[in-house]
DNA sequence: ATAAAAGTTTAGGGTTATCTAAAAAATTAT
DNA sequence: ATAATTTTTTAGATAACCCTAAACTTTTAT
């Protein structure tokens, strides 16, 4: 059984390590869960001996099959909560993150089963992530950046990958939403940034910053 | 700022103090909780500090205005999730107090004001005990023990005052529900029990103990 | 009224998760 | 190749929460 702590250090590895498949540094454990280089040491050496990473002193860190499937258990908490939160409660999508961080720990198979059949078993979540099955298979649908897109084929709106809230806003703000359907009327050279056509009725700018942000199938 | 913990003590201490009315000793903490008398010291210390109850040593503790507005807000969500498990995943009335528990200590006023929207702003969890408003107030039906009924009248079952998972599913056996009306069809002189009419329908017959921890209103 | 019993607090530790500062190892630059 | 820099680990502390054992206060019993 792991701690709420000892949680969050697993899923920032898996997430770090791109669902499992890199080494991850101690460096970048530190930035991304705001804590020293020196107690990350400490939390690695905790992970190590429950077998839930592998560690050689002064390399990167692995997650172990077993640490993975934790990881995976504690995503799809995240997500399903987060669907909850804006489907049920009706929270707008930059408003959930904090919120499904606490309830992600919340031990409880069946609650969450019951969570996952009230929501008649959903496979994204509001971000467009993709959520979990209780084994812990999901559907990964090949998705590029949409900056990496051009011409005018018809371009669905997938996926964020940056959740800040001031981003998600600026979406919001500007008509963009998951599974929205684009058409890019023009890249402007200047700075980056696109001009595009939403449904069919709406043309907004988005700039190069957001359009790497967002994931998207032609 | 309330710890989780914290949250756990101030709560135990407004049970145990019917609702704030009266002092509580150490020791009937330390039972409650499961720990023992010096953590609950330790505790009561900090709990004095920061203004949640009054504490002289070697008397019992009484809970503050302030400690009863916070006890309320956890006992509204510990309720809140409740009737969230029961109506709305689900769950049957002896399954939810250990996950109500953890969830209880969430920390987000969004939520709670959304999850009770959601639910239609209840009174009572599945239980039968009041959920406290956003302010605190909650309705009080005076309410006896089935136990000190006697006659041919209508009875209404209005609450559990144990909630134990094996009472519980004693009552659900038997066809017992918050909200039954029933008639006292005899009191057994042998052992204190009582044959009862449930919705003019089923005969049961409730033991003592049972009858003592039913709550109803004639 | 005083001795015994019961209850409470203090003293001193242990665990988890964090930190700073110093030491050690790896990487980078000359 | 070796010195400088960066990264990582170790060492030693701290805070929250819990413990046992001993000391102290209150209650109960004779």
């Amino acid at each position: 059984m792991l701690s709420y702590t000892e949680e969050n250090y697993l899923k920032a590895i898996y997430h770090l390590s791109g669902s499992g498949a890199k080494a991850v540094l101690t460096s970048e454990i530190a930035e991304t869960m705001n804590t020293r280089a020196a107690s990350v040491t400490d939390m690695i050496k905790k992970l190590s001996a429950k077998n839930m990473i592998s560690y050689e002193k002064y390399y990167g860190v692995k997650i172990t099959r077993q640490g993975k499937a934790e990881a995976l258990m504690v995503v799809r908490k995240h997500r399903l909560w987060e669907t909850f939160l804006v489907q049920k409660l009706h929270f707008s999508w930059d408003e959930v993150h904090d919120v499904a961080e606490q309830l992600e720990h919340i031990q409880s198979a069946l609650l969450i089963e019951k969570l996952d059949e009230f929501l008649e078993f959903p496979t994204v979540d509001p971000h467009g992530h993709p959520i979990p099955d209780k084994t812990g298979k999901f559907v990964e649908v090949r998705q590029i950046p949409l900056s990496d897109c051009s011409g005018k084929k018809k371009i669905t709106i997938r996926a964020v990958r940056n959740g800040s809230p001031s981003f998600l806003q600026y979406l919001s703000k500007n008509g963009v939403y998951i599974g929205a359907i684009i058409t890019i009327l023009e890249k402007i050279e200047f700075d980056g940034s696109l001009e595009i056509m939403i449904d069919g009725k709406k043309k907004v700018f988005i700039s190069r910053e957001a359009s790497q942000n967002l994931l998207v199938t032609e």
